[in-house]
RNA sequence: GCGGAUGUAGUUUAGUGGCAAAACGACGGCUUCCCAAGCCGUGGUUGUGGGUUCGAUUCCCAUCAUCCGCUCCA
């Protein structure tokens, strides 16, 4: 089916609708560009979660994981940069009802003279007041005062509010594996080219547009950071640019649906980035990131701990700080990408449509859903169901006609349904129908979990 | 954070300054051996908080949320 049928409309009505994602804190009007994950949801991306690690902890020959505090010492941000850049200021034209960054405004209007990163809040007022700076929108000077937009959470360590205790949910997991740098590389005895990688929530205080879970304020990031020898960056991120790609490829995603973009403008580590995009309902945007960071990290630890983070090329014994090539994928973003690839309208003889969602079986909430074809029925069906639980997770459900729990399961991604009958109670099997072909096949429980087991693998 | 629009059952929508409706869905019961069958029964402080009024879901204000545009986006 046609990419341009699926709306964000029917995404978050169906995620209401079958517990996968339900807006936050609902029962008190909301809370904006949060949400929650349901019983199916959170099921669903756990398995992405999974999947993800499983490509690049479990099957990879050199990374490790790791699981960092969210607060971490403020000094990280200083080093990382984010205490200074990760802030705007701006200012509101009420003219024309345009919000612009006052430190562009001084640059352009000094035409690169005055370099506005080395003003304060004040002085940088004060050169907007003093030159009369237009708003470049419709000309006119008619502005709010400057207000600075911290994007990093703020809190405070202690029962007092003092500045000093100030520190922040972190605004990336990354730092979490550059501070670890060391006690990974120790306590595995691993030798660069090596990885470390984090699954783990970020926060970011941005004024956002919602587009669903597409950008929110509480999020988790899938990051691997690759630390190699200068010289073989340019391969290893050429390498991780088509592994992320190739990922995504076997979670189900088509080709066509996914595209390189290049970065023109870099971030002020980077020496190289390149996102892979999917074709959203809102259009192509951003899925996931291949950065390189170059030592600009590591080197940045280096200087504001003061801890030596070279590593000792036990074959050279040549010291240096290693390149890094970050992959970060947001799992929330991937979610929705995930739905949205997976999202079908089917129609049906008698004009009837159903809704599939054609989730890989490794990615559906539930792998199996044991039905009883009626309720008297019910007593077998659970002992399945038991015998199930302990390979994959199941679900239940006897309500209803057969046709409308198989529709049910459908909407939910359910790849596969056993149907308990009157047989079943005879000799053991039962009837096992497939999401995609709606074929069935009849078989013995035992054949049930070995079929499903393989098909769940990625 | 700015401008505009919107907010009634789980969902989609009616409707009214004087007892709040329908369809679908959900749940319980009857029926039913494989793709939305049928019959019976069950549902709401009209987003929240104020104000005007004898009386507000309806009019006014605020607030919260959603959508569109701006802005932002490591």
């Amino acid at each position: 089916m046609d990419k341009k049928a699926v709306t964000m409309d029917k995404i978050v009505n169906l995620c209401k609708l079958r517990g996968i994602i339900y807006p936050g804190s609902e029962i008190y009007g909301g809370m904006g560009n949060t949400w929650d994950y349901g019983p199916v949801g959170v099921e669903v991306k756990n398995n992405i979660k999974r999947a993800w690690w499983k490509k690049f902890v479990q099957e990879s020959e050199n990374s490790f994981g790791v699981d960092a505090a969210i607060l971490m010492n403020a000094r990280v941000w200083d080093a990382s940069g984010h205490t200074a850049s990760f802030s705007d200021p701006k200012m509101d034209c009420k003219e024309c009802k345009t919000r612009q960054r006052a430190d562009n405004l001084i640059e352009n209007h000094s035409k690169g003279k005055v370099n506005p990163d080395k003003l304060t809040q004040e002085e940088m007022q004060a050169y907007i007041d003093e030159h009369k700076v237009a708003c470049p929108n419709c000309g006119k000077f008619n502005w709010t005062p400057i207000r600075n937009f911290n994007l990093m959470f703020q809190t405070s360590r202690g029962v007092t509010d003092e500045s000093t205790n100030v520190i922040y949910l972190r605004p990336e997991t990354a730092q979490g594996e550059f501070v670890n740098f060391l006690n990974v590389q120790r306590t595995t005895r691993a030798k660069v080219p090596f990885g470390i990688a984090q699954v783990g929530k970020a926060f970011r205080n941005e004024i956002t547009p919602g587009n669903f879970i597409f950008r929110t304020i509480e999020f988790e990031q899938m990051e691997h950071q690759w630390f190699c020898k200068e010289g073989t960056d340019g391969e290893w991120y050429e390498y991780y640019k088509k592994s992320a790609k190739d990922f995504l490829l076997a979670l189900g995603f088509k080709e066509e649906h996914l595209r390189y973009h290049d970065h023109d403008k870099l971030a002020h580590y980077a020496k190289a980035a390149c996102d892979i995009q999917y074709l959203f309902p809102i259009g192509w945007s951003e899925l996931n990131g291949i950065h390189n960071r170059t030592d600009y990290d590591l080197s940045r630890h280096q200087e504001y701990s003061g801890k030596a983070m070279g590593y000792l090329d036990p074959f050279t014994n040549e010291r240096y700080i290693p390149y890094v090539i970050e992959y970060s994928i947001g799992a929330d973003r991937l979610m929705l990408a995930t739905l949205c690839e997976a999202y079908d309208e089917q129609e049906l003889e008698g004009g009837d449509t159903r809704v599939v969602m054609h989730f890989h079986p490794a990615i559906a909430a539930y792998k199996v859903a044991v039905l009883p074809l009626q309720k008297n029925l019910g007593e077998k069906a659970k002992e399945i169901y038991k015998q199930l639980a302990k390979y994959f997770m199941v679900t239940y459900d006897e309500a209803g006609s057969i046709g409308k729990r198989y529709r049910r399961q459908d909407e939910i991604g359910t790849p596969y349904c056993v149907t308990i009958d009157f047989d079943t109670l005879e000799n053991g099997t039962v009837t096992l129908r497939d999401r995609d072909t709606m074929e069935q096949v009849r078989m013995s429980v035992e054949e049930v979990i070995s079929y499903v087991n393989e098909k769940i693998l990625l």
